[in-house]
DNA sequence: TATTGTTATACTCTATAACTATA
DNA sequence: TATAGTTATAGAGTATAACAATA
């Protein structure tokens, strides 16, 4: 044989880099999608729910530092937490010590919703875990450790 | 100790639920997140690039069965299709056996886009994953499965 | 000047409701 | 009637550009 290729519907040849990583992007897209299609109907956007539920987990936040855990620009971060403060779930609070800063904190309601949203949308997949023997989710609790790392690192 | 508890930033003591669901959707979340912050510039979006990668791979597909396989609804894959279809990434054709279905299958220069697209998209992910061992990658190969598995299931 | 955050505007993605065409 | 698909409309999520306030 001549070199490596992938076969595909139409019979392109293409160099096929390094077959785990598109494995693990079809896995991850689809448990991305999957998750979201738990929302229920009245209920917050992905996004504006998974800051409130960091928020819950991990005490306030800057807008600076919140747009940088999740990887949108700071103005994206600002609209969502907007949406957050007019639903009465989060409040700004100007920093103390740097008049430019300000805080985000979930209100009681907002930690409430948090905690009630994410049991919710959990619900089904806690379902398919326990139907796992110990050493599946063994190496699913050790690849999630490495998914972070990965999406976290710096480059 | 009377009952098991999560220690949030606040104090609220909420059932915990499986600790590995957490840690999964987190996981899950950010890496789909940093997928998607690889996106350049006048690039299709992640929805549409999803599809056209998948038909690309996988041969010409109804409307419905695109609706099905990204969980949205048909009227939200038409728009999407659509996008492809008036940017000439995609094609519709009718299917003759019955006068109801669509078929979308890439053009060439969507077919080319989604390769070049991939591998563009993947490339960061394809040098951390070259910084594993061959242990933490056959974990992460593992993982893969058990979660398109998950994700894919029925209920 | 540099940093932090917001607003204006536009595009993608998704949904529900109402519709057309075919079986 | 039932199924497959589309269009109209609206809201969430994101981006870039331009701006205000503070350091």
């Amino acid at each position: 044989m001549t070199r490596p290729a992938t076969s595909s519907a139409d019979g392109t040849d293409a160099v096929p880099g390094d077959p785990l990583v598109a494995e693990l992007v079809v896995a991850v897209s689809r448990m991305y999608r999957r998750v979201r299609s738990e929302r229920a109907d009245g209920d917050l956007g992905d996004a504006a729910l998974g800051v409130l539920s960091y928020l819950q987990k991990n005490g306030p936040r800057t807008l600076s530092e919140l747009s940088e855990i999740d990887r949108v620009t700071p103005a994206s971060m600002s609209q969502t937490v907007n949406r957050l403060a007019a639903l009465g779930y989060a409040v700004r609070e100007r920093d103390p010590q740097d008049g430019r800063k300000v805080l985000f904190s979930p209100t009681d309601d907002g930690r409430a919703l948090a905690i009630r949203e994410r049991a919710r949308r959990h619900a089904w997949m806690g379902a398919r875990l326990r139907e796992l023997s110990d050493t599946e989710r063994g190496t699913l609790a050790e690849a999630a450790r490495l998914l972070r790392g990965i999406a976290d690192s710096e480059r």
